[in-house]
DNA sequence: TCCTAATAGGACTAAAATAGTACTGTTTAC
DNA sequence: GTAAACAGTACTATTTTAGTCCTATTAGGA
């Protein structure tokens, strides 16, 4: 866990891509070819990328997707909202049916507060710096293939 | 995504449970008691933070669960680690097969960036704090319930 | 020594979330 | 009017997560 989902990868690459000419019109064909990305899935990360309002849409000939706004403009926190929606650390449930002992359940602020600083992180970063090759590499991390591949050690 | 699990959420329960006798031993079927989690998840948990070196235990007769050190020296990062396991915000494959384009995928440090960023706001706050009743409650937030209940919201 | 209380470990099942696909509809340029 | 391209939705498959159960090991006490 606290991992991205594939699709929020994909996106990113999807999003790297576009951000190399950043206001020319792309057809979701053209992106699958480019990120070799299958198509229904690109097909599907633009819709909501456009719905989350990183992208413009234009349907019909000639039409496709171009970036809403400026790379820099774009956070990993706009991508992660846009492609997993606006969820927080903790899961949210309206219903508190579960939930006999309130006793133990004080543990709010405390993960609010980490919660915070995550999403500032993810605010801080922006598309251009997502897209960029990366200059300084870690010694022992590998840097070739998808995001996926990028082991992460932390530590 | 970007959220806890249940087992982490189960587990910062058992743990917050643990912390009011801190030097004390406790049984799995009373943590499971006192947190209503039921007893073969409590166990399970108990092994898992074991492993992680956050208890101790002590089999046969009297024997149970302690905390290895104070609730100050418990981090949400070690709880996390403990439970899922040490991973970062991105998935990471030895293996490279179904990477073809490598053109796409500089997409490194920005990540390492904010998985940094991340891990030091998990290391920031301590099982006392995530343990203590919360004193500010954020207005539209509802503390009742246990922690799957608070729904978080970020801006 | 034997019985009971307790954890250790692992295998297995079930449920939920994610990923991926397909189909049908709508819009626009030529 | 036809083809190119997005929009929306529903469905299936896969993977991950959650939860259960069983057997083994350890330790205390009668």
């Amino acid at each position: 866990m606290l991992r991205l989902s594939k699709m929020t990868d994909y996106g990113t690459l999807v999003l790297a891509q576009m951000s190399r000419r950043p206001g020319a019109v792309h057809t979701a064909a053209e992106l699958s070819e480019a990120t070799q990305v299958g198509a229904p899935t690109v097909s599907k990360l633009l819709k909501q990328l456009t719905r989350g309002g990183l992208l413009t849409s234009q349907r019909g000939a000639n039409g496709g997707y171009a970036l809403a706004r400026s790379p820099e403009d774009i956070t990993a926190a706009d991508i992660i909202d846009a492609i997993e929606g606006h969820v927080g650390i903790t899961e949210c449930a309206t219903d508190h049916s579960n939930c006999e002992l309130e006793a133990n359940c004080n543990v709010g602020t405390a993960w609010q507060r980490i919660n915070v600083a995550i999403r500032d992180a993810l605010r801080d970063v922006s598309l251009t710096e997502l897209a960029q090759p990366s200059q300084l590499r870690a010694p022992e991390v590998r840097l070739t293939g998808s995001l996926k591949n990028i082991p992460i050690k932390v530590e």
